[in-house]
DNA sequence: ACTCGTGTTAGCTG
DNA sequence: TCAGCTAACACGAG
């Protein structure tokens, strides 16, 4: 999916191409995607209201719309969420067509039809669409936005150590929890634990202080240049040795694979070595004596 | 043919 | 009730 990054990008494309425009068609046939609704149940709420403001926390979006015919009460708020492989398609007017959310699918094959499961028409005869190939995203009014924890980007220093090492879970796992901080996703999570040094399987409560700041810094700096390249989850470091065979573009150990809070992991086999510091500093010097790493040049 | 997966959530267990 | 885990969802890509 698009995580926080990307959803940041698609709710600016919302917010610079949608807003104002009056909505003359919604279709909402697709009720796997707009469940619980039932279908039309959208159109009726949306038809000739227009969207006013376009919001994120974490990867939830919504849009606040309009009253009806000039009328100040406003109308309800739809919420968007991309899921797995969503993307916002905003057309003009004039057929031009831009896009943001999921980078993966794009420039693959053309696009189908049927893979926008969502769409407002627009009376100056352009759109809106939720294009989604596996039809995990998810379109409802007036979403419940209190489930979500603080949005990553904003949570502060002390937020976070209170939401982060309480209870046992493993810090991935924590990490993807939306209900304490809502927008990291299974990429940048691996990126972030990467970019600290920390074993994805760390149970939280043993996190050092130490440990949980490098964390909270680790998530700002990631969040930051993902957002800065565009948004992609994808342009972490860490991310191109994903993959069999992969090595830490840092120390060039192995990166090894395993599930972690029930998603697919990827960590350096070294740097991220699930065992206390001292045994890893022990570790290191026998490492470094005895059979130090073949280290590989990074193409 | 068959497995995997950038996300969420209902339902289960202790 | 809470914390944590698992399967299920849907379907394209490798």
């Amino acid at each position: 999916m698009p995580e926080e990054p990307e959803v940041e990008i698609a709710r600016r494309l919302i917010a610079d191409l949608a807003l104002g425009r009056r909505i003359t068609g919604v279709d909402d046939a697709d009720t796997f995607v707009t469940r619980p609704h039932s279908p039309g149940e959208l159109r009726e709420a949306l038809t000739g209201r227009t969207l006013t403001a376009a919001h994120r926390r974490g990867k939830t979006m919504w849009c606040e719309t309009s009253g009806l015919d000039g009328s100040a009460v406003p109308g309800p708020d739809l919420g968007i969420h991309l899921g797995m492989s969503g993307r916002i398609v905003v057309t003009a007017p004039d057929g031009w067509v831009a896009e943001g959310g999921d980078p993966a699918g794009r420039d693959a094959q053309p696009r189908k039809a049927e893979w926008d499961r969502f769409t407002l028409e627009f009376a100056d005869g352009g759109q809106l669409a939720l294009f989604d190939k596996r039809r995990l995203g998810r379109i409802m009014l007036n979403p419940d936005i209190g489930a979500l924890g603080p949005d990553a980007a904003e949570v502060t220093p002390a937020q976070f150590r209170a939401l982060i090492t309480k209870g046992t879970i493993a810090v991935k796992a924590r990490l993807l929890d939306q209900s304490k901080i809502a927008g990291i996703g299974n990429l940048l999570a691996d990126e972030i634990l990467w970019q600290a040094k920390i074993s994805p399987a760390t149970p939280v409560n043993r996190l050092q202080r130490k440990d949980v700041d490098r964390l909270y810094r680790a998530l700002r700096s990631v969040l930051a240049s993902a957002l800065a390249e565009g948004g992609g989850a994808h342009t972490g470091d860490v991310i191109a040795a994903r993959r069999p065979g992969g090595r830490c573009p840092r120390c060039g150990h192995e990166m090894v694979h395993g599930t972690v809070g029930g998603r697919s992991t990827w960590w350096c086999s070294w740097e991220q070595a699930a065992r206390p510091l001292a045994l890893r500093f022990a570790g290191q010097v026998a490492h470094n004596l005895d059979f130090g790493p073949q280290r590989q040049a990074i193409p």
